[in-house]
DNA sequence: TCCATAATGATATTAACTTTCATTCTCGAT
DNA sequence: ATCGAGAATGAAAGTTAATATCATTATGGA
């Protein structure tokens, strides 16, 4: 049986910054606070944006750097969908997943399949290769906007 | 029994052209010709420079046009890695494959696997999602910079 | 409280991509 | 063969996101 035990992100956050010789910003927090609440996929103007409001000194480097030292904490994982735009979600506690994006109105669809993931890994295997990270992005149309379309 | 007719890929393009009213021209049939012998993954700023040795008129917008269309035509795919540039590579005639990407050495390594193709159309299927491409890439160490590092 | 130094935010820079536009080229009609 | 409408070209400018710079501010251990 496997046990989760997942601490409150804020709680990493300041663990990971204090691990590194780094510190603890209003800025920082406040950034992992949204994300954490905003389900999604979020590209750095949009968490910008979101934010600024409500902290009105805050800007887009202090958006661009956290987001990265986030991910290198794990807490956010950086995707790109077809437009080439990175963007962040929410990780931290949650499963590992790819997506299928519709290019028509950009909902991006989350799927998991384990069997995609054991084929991979085995395929890695077989070249000695050492997978750090992957992604398996699917393109086309959402159901939604397929049936719009069809004759 | 799947026969592959496969015509030059200059034919084609001069099909696609026509059929599009567009027009032939030596810098369209150069860049075709290039990248049919050009094996590999290639930036735009790589097909023009490789190019512009020999056609020293050639500009980097005919470069970036003309990927465009034969992307449409279909004798290239786009792909982009980890540095989020995109790459061509030729693609007529040669079988859809996915990619292992070396973080350390831009090594592309190619893989197909038809199990995970047809586990991707199951998923895509039951959410009713109408593929039209994907990727799937995985990234990390191959075997000859994994074992550089390696204890 | 002090202070070394990390963090911030405005701004500048970079890099890739894309558009603009005046000129040139292509190709079907003549 | 020549003409001409319209496509294609290439230089340059414009766009966008990502990243670097730097003077100023804020943090947190001593
Ligand atoms: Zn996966
Ligand atoms: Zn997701
Ligand atoms: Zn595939
Ligand atoms: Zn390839």
């Amino acid at each position: 049986m496997k046990v989760n035990i997942i601490m409150d992100p804020l709680l990493l956050l300041r663990q990971s910054i204090k691990s590194r010789g780094l510190k603890d910003t209003a800025q920082r927090e406040g950034i992992v606070r949204f994300l954490a609440g905003a389900k999604g996929h979020l590209t750095q103007e949009e968490i910008f944006k979101a934010l600024r409001e409500r902290e009105p000194g805050l800007g887009r480097a202090t958006v661009f750097r956290t987001v990265k030292l986030l991910e290198e904490i794990g807490l956010v994982t950086r995707v790109t969908f077809a437009d080439g735009v990175a963007r962040y979600e929410f990780a931290y506690g949650r499963p590992h997943h790819d997506h299928m994006i519709c290019v028509t109105c950009g909902v991006a669809l989350e799927f998991s399949s384990p069997a995609i993931e054991r084929l991979q890994t085995r395929l890695a295997k077989a070249r000695n290769f050492k997978v750090r990270w992957h992604r398996h992005e699917m393109f086309g149309l959402c159901a939604r906007c397929a049936g719009k379309n069809s004759s």
